[in-house]
Formats: structure tokens, sequence, C-alpha cells
DNA sequence: ACTTCGATGCTCT
DNA sequence: GAGCATCGAAGTA
């Protein structure tokens, strides 16, 4: 049986938890006992006090709230007028967070469809607000609780992903810190959001750049 | 499949 | 009032 993540697990760099995160299953539960899931297959990572997607500009003040939530606590950031699902990381008081940008559907399709009507299945949650439309969630409900809620959780993954069969790549929507290689894909999967480069994209991507999860 | 473009609602100026 | 960690529709292939 998988282990469902507890919020302490998320005391650590969003960087590594991003990675780790690939392969893990997000399961939500309806308030009518209906059960959805999807397997996460593209994670974003943001971490403040070395990141300039964060302290740049108007990031920076936007932050303070999120840093209030304490570790392994649900948390979303608003972009556009849409809800990003993410896990608020490290110790409370610091700005750091992954992002789950896009799910493989595995449980509940018909709900999914039900909340978010789309033509092609692929398009359902390949996307961070897609999911968050699939799965049902209101924010309103879900910020500031623990990752291990029984109505939205997390499940570790089986096996994790070896180096091989993850897509390190930028993140994407973002003025600084473009460069940054701390966007996580799992490679060859179908699920993954419309904007994940290519292989050979990436190559180029690793010459031109420096930080490192450590 | 790809592109372009307007709407979205929340946060900070 | 501006800008954004986006989406969806409309257009072209």
């Amino acid at each position: 049986m998988p282990l469902t993540l507890l919020p302490a697990h998320f005391n650590a760099d969003p960087v590594r938890l991003a990675r780790e995160l690939l392969g893990a299953t997000l399961v939500r539960v309806t308030p009518d006992g209906l059960r959805l899931s999807g397997r996460v297959v593209e994670t974003e990572a943001y971490d403040c006090p070395r990141d300039p997607a964060c302290t740049a500009g108007r990031f920076h003040a936007a932050r303070s709230a999120e840093m209030s939530i304490p570790p392994g606590h649900w948390l979303f950031w608003f972009a556009h007028g849409h809800p990003l699902l993410q896990v608020a990381c490290r110790e409370e008081g610091v700005s750091a967070s992954v992002l789950i940008r896009a799910i493989e559907p595995l449980e509940g399709v018909p709900k999914m469809l039900d909340y978010r009507p789309v033509t092609r299945q692929r398009d359902l949650t390949n996307g961070p607000a897609k999911l968050v439309y699939a799965l049902g969630l209101d924010p309103m409900q879900v910020s500031h609780r623990p990752v291990s809620s029984p109505e939205l959780h997390l499940l570790a993954p089986e096996k994790p992903l070896g180096d091989a069969e993850i897509l390190v790549t930028a993140r994407v929507g973002i003025k600084e810190g473009r460069n940054l290689p701390w966007r996580f894909a799992e490679r060859g999967n179908p699920w993954v959001s419309p904007g994940v480069p290519s292989m050979e994209m990436v190559t180029e991507l690793g010459d031109s750049d420096d930080a490192e999860a450590g």
C-alpha cells in the first residue's frame, strides 16, 4: 500500500521535493464520497531566497501570505484568474513551494469530465489550473489544509522515477528566473502540459545555466 | 497540429 | 489601475 505523505515530509528543499513528487498520486475525495485521482506527471519549484521569480518585483511581497503557511499544507496561487495548486515547503515563515502542473487521470474520470468538460481527453488535466478544475477543488476550502487531509492528499510514488525518466526544463510564464531548471516532467508521458519542450531544447538549457538542486 | 488573442480574478501599486 | 506561475475560443493547416 502506498503511503500518504505527511506534512513534515515537506520541510525540505522544494526543488528536491518537486522532483520526488513525480509519480506520486494526487487523491481527491468529493463531498459525496467519490474518489478522484491522478498520477503527478509535472511539477515546478519555487524557492524564494534564491529564486528571482519570487524576489523580483511584485512577487516578493505577494509571498507574505504564503509564508504564514506551515510546510506540507495546501495553498493556491492565482494567475490570470486561475487557481494553481501548491504545497508549502521548508519551515514556516519561508516562502517556498512546489506547484503541481499536470496529472494523468486515474480514478473518477467521468466525474472529472463533469467538473471540466473537454472534447479531447488529453486536455482534462494537462495544466496547473486545469487539474484544479477537473478535481472540483474549491481554493477557499482546501487552502491551509494539510497535504495528508482525507479530502485531498498525496500518496508516495510506488517507485521513485530514475533520472532517465525525468525531463528537467525551465519554468514558463515568468520574467525573472526563466533560466532555472526547476520544472520537472515525466519523460514521454502524454499528460504533461502542452508547453513542455522537447528533449533537444533541454540540452541547450543545460550549458547556459547554473543553479542546481543541492 | 499549430498560432493568436481576449477574459479571468486575485494581489499589489 | 496594472500585471500575472493561465485557459479557451477562434483562426489556420
